[in-house]
DNA sequence: AATGAATGAGCATTCATTCAT
DNA sequence: GATGAATGAATGCTCATTCAT
């Protein structure tokens, strides 16, 4: 291996041990609460390196969104969709599979969404545009799966298919977020099962 | 009216427009986010007054959150224990009404409580404290009320009460946080519906 | 007695706890290190109420200055001229003796004196100029007793009576300091007997 | 000169810089009225360098301390036990002169730990405890050097140690402080014989 | 005679950001 | 590629002072 080589590989453990570590500062602390001396510290890095290979602590931010994007949205989209022949029951049933997953293999990354799209909620900024840009994909994507399974008569026809959409990422959300306050005497798998039969009975209720 | 009680009102009055202030500030931009210059200013005060009235920026949060307590713990769980001899698909029912309703009536107090949680989970303070025991209760409350239903077999039996309440409780609070966020597209009764339907009809699924 | 002389029987008696209070704050915490509130509240009275006796936080310590110069200059000044015919040592005698019964009776005042001399040291105002006058008065009443003193051969004339009266002064000061210090380890009485023994065998030394 | 040694060099010029310039405000108009963006323009820095070398403004102030205490209780102790086989008069002679030598050399230092000995006597802190224990180890070997000079009849035994320590070390401390007050009028080499002949021919009377 | 309410300037401290090396 | 030094704006909080009652 070169010297390019080593150079360039160096870029991108430092980079991803800024990330990772921001990540996991963010999650516990929100972004606000947490310093930039906090982020280097943790990866091992000063301050000045932040700045080097970002323009500055928002920058970070929506770098790990952008990850995040592609785990919570992009891929869990791509994966129902590569499942467009079976019934919208069906495809809830992936989609509510693939998101409860994530909140094992994937905890920080999604409970990052969550909390970023509240800490930045009223804040103008790039960072809340593109949350909010995410959550659209997201909300237009759980409605059209609904508004489907209602016209297949897969799932209830009583109650709107924009309100139910938000029903089911809600309490998404919000059971990632009980699971964080109270992972020490809740079982994941329980909750994981327990919110997957909640959403489905609740919405294929007759 | 003599001197005294006029006294008595301005104080009062004061302390309303602070903590009224600091309500709408913290729910829109956080407690961190919110510096008591906005609060006194948005209050007609100055920065002092708020130290007249209050010991620091954190008790005014606390004063808000025992405002709080009362109306979302509290006086649900009076709500529901009045009605001690009906069922627990009843007491459910009445649970999941009121707090629906306090969505419409007390939109920022719920989210309030809710985003505080969040901004609050990892800051050892008298703040964190407070919110742990009120949580606490919540949770204890529900999942009672979901073992007795499932001992008179008015709840499923298949899912753990401990989750399922994580998830109610959970459910609530994500659907309160999608309202905030998209109540420009949302139909408010459509929503407070739906979630009460998922909710009974998820929990009574046999 | 009448409403008169009721209320200004009432006005002294707050103005004295007030300056009672003030004097005690001063003294232990030094003058910017008290604030208007502790002084109110240690007698019994509200902020308010300093300013409807005091023009302002320092007049306040102007006031109790003045009482203190009567007592511990003035009055010493009296006290040894008095004793005009009698020898120079015998007046130098009177006065130690004055100063040092003076820790006794009245360590505060004498305390508030040094501290007070000490903190407004460079500090120009009204307070500093009533502080650094009392102190020209003391070294020259000492400067000019030591000269008599020399003169009538009953002191040492080695030594420059400027000199020797600072250090007099000095001394008494960084004694009564001392005693300030550690008064639950040293003896009041043997303190002052060693001082007096240790200025006058010390002044006298031919 | 490489690269790091300047930059220990430039570490060592702003953090002497700041200290000499909280030294001579500390002394000027105490710790309590000297301001930290004082300290920093006097060391042409600004306020946030400050808190890049020294943890708090206490810190600042702990760190002259401790620089104080080699000079004005370290050396001077190691100086007079370099002479133990003399006698204790000599050794008192040795120590005056050191000490008088020192308000010349040092005179910020000397008033610097005299003035915040008084400034923190009764404030609990980091710097009262440090000041406690200085102002312990002087007074203890004052009194061992009187107590030895006592049993072999060099000093007066008519006096206990005790306070006659606290009286030598009072009477430096006040006229430390009476030469501050009015340098203008005294002359430093008199003032400084002046009180080594009394301390020491007020010791030796007999 | 006295108080409670309110102000506003001042202060210690934090922190994102810049920059020379 | 990365750091240490330094900045300056922002913020929570204190406190002397004013004033209506």
């Amino acid at each position: 291996m070169n010297t390019t080589n080593k150079k360039i590989e160096q870029r991108q453990v430092s980079i991803q041990a800024l990330l990772s570590a921001a990540r996991t500062l963010f999650v516990s602390q929100g972004y606000q609460g947490t310093n930039l001396e906090q982020i280097a510290s943790n990866a091992n890095l000063s301050k000045g390196a932040v700045y080097f290979y970002f323009k500055s602590k928002e920058t970070v931010l929506i770098e790990l969104l952008k990850q995040v994007e592609k785990i919570v949205v992009d891929d869990a989209i791509a994966h129902i969709e590569s499942k467009l022949r079976t019934s919208p029951l069906d495809q809830l049933i992936a989609y509510v599979h693939y998101q409860t997953n994530l909140g094992i293999t994937h905890l920080a990354d999604v409970l990052l969404l969550v909390l970023m799209s509240l800490e930045f909620k009223e804040k103008k900024s790039a960072t809340q545009e593109f949350l909010a840009q995410m959550y659209q994909r997201q909300c237009d994507f759980m409605e059209n799966l609904i508004k489907e399974g209602q016209l297949s008569k897969d799932f209830r026809q009583d109650l709107p298919a924009k309100e139910l959409a938000s029903i089911v990422l809600g309490a998404h959300d919000g059971t990632f977020l009980a699971w964080y306050k109270r992972s020490d005497v809740l079982d994941g798998k329980d909750l994981a099962r327990s919110l997957r039969m909640m959403m489905i009975d609740g919405l294929t209720h007759q």
